[in-house]
DNA sequence: GCCAACGTTGGC
DNA sequence: GCCAACGTTGGC
């Protein structure tokens, strides 16, 4: 069992976006980085949980958790020339990108900001919170798991 | 809106 | 294989 953060605008899908899709469940699209891709790809298993984190927004942080409900497959936004996540090199048979299915376990009654986030010693070592980081996707330790999770009580 | 940090592209 | 130019991310 693995942990993870994952990154998104809330102006593009926030977790009350998750929270009104039918089954509270979706595709995670439009990962265009290949690190983020390969820890989703090679990393990400079914019922792994990750912390849903709001970014570039008034208040970046820790909103809640998903859970894994399906492994990686193909991306099909990167196929559609109408999608902004649209990739010219890819091809059905040749689909670099992928996606996985996510499924909202919790939204937490508030949020856990990046400015609380930082100065935790247990955290030091978290990826997200290093400088210049811009990975969407990063995992957790199970020690950043539950020092995280005793931070919302 | 600014800009630092980082990833990707493409000429050579 | 190098590296300059460019694009993107994301905090502030």
């Amino acid at each position: 069992m693995n942990y993870w953060l994952m990154k998104s605008e809330p102006s593009t899908f926030g977790i009350a976006d998750l929270a009104a899709m039918p089954g509270q469940s979706e595709h995670w699209d439009g990962i265009r980085n290949y690190q983020a891709r390969n820890f989703m790809r090679d990393g990400m298993r079914l019922g792994d949980l990750a912390f849903f984190y709001h970014s570039n927004c008034p208040m970046p942080g820790i909103v809640g958790i998903v859970a894994i409900v399906r492994e990686a497959y193909s991306d099909f936004t990167a196929l559609d020339p109408e999608s902004h996540y649209y990739d010219p090199k890819c091809t059905s048979d040749n689909n670099r990108w992928c996606m996985v299915d996510v499924k909202l376990q919790q939204i937490f009654s508030r949020t856990i900001s990046l400015t609380e986030l930082k100065p935790q010693d247990a955290l030091a070592d978290m990826l997200t919170l290093r400088k210049g980081n811009r990975l969407s996707i990063t995992p957790v330790s199970p020690t950043e798991w539950a020092h995280i999770l005793t931070m919302h009580r």
